[in-house]
DNA sequence: TCTCGGATGTGACGTATATCACAGCCCTTC
DNA sequence: GAAGGGCTGTGATATACGTCACATCCGAGA
């Protein structure tokens, strides 16, 4: 067992101490051994492109470790940031169910352990085992309802600051609540959180300033404590 | 057989001469009966709201005939335009799988018919039938796909006049080719493209006239002629 | 044929935000 | 601890587009 960029490679599936939260971790026994003889173990350093926008498909990715951005550009060389997939995630599902090329690029945002399974073996475990389905539909739904909030932002918002309310606002999910608020990493820099969102980074600066100055947040580097929640909401709803 | 709002009414699918190129057409014959069992049809005037966004998911509706618009709305009012569903789509699949409200809502454009299925059977269906999955996934996959080119429009467009460059390409499938270029019916008012492509109704017009007026394109109510294909691809890609 | 309502076309105007430009900051790496 | 390179913060300016306002057109019904 190697273990390049500065992490432990976790080989077997069906011993695995990693997420178990993830859609495949969650499989019966049977399947996640089927899913152990079919897959490959890598790891990637940070920055590393698993796949390109255009490219046919060759299987799907699953994250054990890490987190990974998925892109979409123009040639202008504009940029959309559509997800942040963390570990327990897959990607390339669609491309691999339709025979499609990939709708985005996925790169890594920080070292990963990630299992690569073949187009073709992946649809047979998904023969096999109507779990493996039923997971499957769980991520395609998931993916969906991403995108559906990325419409919100680009489509419903009336302006910036709206569109950053109802990012930190989706961000909050992920916080923990304490005394003054809910205290969130958004792991994210004003850039890519201006490519989630389309604006620019300047103004996702700006409208993040005009937030603190009104007191409903404060930041203190990618960390955001949202002191006014009922004010964010107003923001979204009004 | 009753036939209201000017259709005739189809009523059991093993025999029925309607489209057939839906994806719960293309079933076995087997899982074909058995979705007759468990289905209930109905016809719809233009203008019926089959389900609203934020409601819990009771079933998935399949179009037999007719076009069904889902749309998102914000508090404001401003409305975004996600899918034109034809005969042979799926409505409701994502909340159905995942138990969570519906992300929109579906409202006829015109007389449809339409069958209904209750969550659980719908659900039993697919674990008694593994094709059935493999549908529901491919159904998946294209609503993911045409998401994906919503946020294309939303978010990688320089300018409104691109946006609907993007929007007429896409159109442009639909399309037949005659000796002069691509003829499409858009089957859409200009309001409506512009709550597919994120800008205001007037300048959906504007921005047809500046095409028409460097003839790229000619209009005629809602049928457009491309005749010149690859001007709007550069307008795209430049 | 006439009327009416919705769809389309077009002008004037204000403004939110992109863009450019640069300064200060923080974190990494040596 | 110094140097360097991202990241963040902020001002000035230009412009594309939303909004309002109205004119015209077209098709559906009476």
């Amino acid at each position: 067992m190697n273990a390049p960029y500065g992490m432990e490679l976790r080989e077997d599936c069906v011993d695995c101490t990693m997420t178990k939260s993830g859609y495949f971790c969650k499989l019966s026994d049977a399947a996640v051994a089927a899913l152990d003889r079919i897959k490959f173990t890598s790891s990637y350093p940070s920055g590393a492109v698993l796949f390109v926008e255009g490219q046919s498909p060759r299987g799907v990715f699953m994250v054990c470790k890490g987190r990974v951005k998925l892109t979409m550009a123009s040639a202008e060389g504009k940029t959309v940031l559509v997800r942040i997939c963390d570990a327990g995630e897959m990607l390339g599902l669609h491309s691999t169910i339709s025979d499609e090329p990939y709708e985005m690029t996925a790169e890594t945002l920080e070292p990963c352990q990630i299992n690569f399974v073949r187009g073709h073996d992946f649809l047979k475990l998904l023969r096999d085992f109507p779990e493996a389905y039923a997971m499957a539909a769980q991520q395609l739904t998931t993916l969906y309802r991403g995108a559906c909030h990325q419409i919100r932002y680009l489509g419903l918002s009336q302006n910036a600051t709206e569109k950053l309310a109802r990012f930190l606002m989706e961000s909050a999910h992920r916080g923990e609540d304490t005394g003054q608020g809910i205290r969130v990493n958004l792991r994210l820099t004003h850039e890519e959180i201006a490519q989630v969102i389309g604006v620019s980074r300047e103004t996702v600066t700006r409208s993040l300033s005009e937030l603190r100055s009104k007191m409903v947040i404060s930041t203190k580097g990618p960390h955001v404590l949202i002191r006014n929640k009922s004010a964010l909401e107003a923001m979204v709803a009004a």
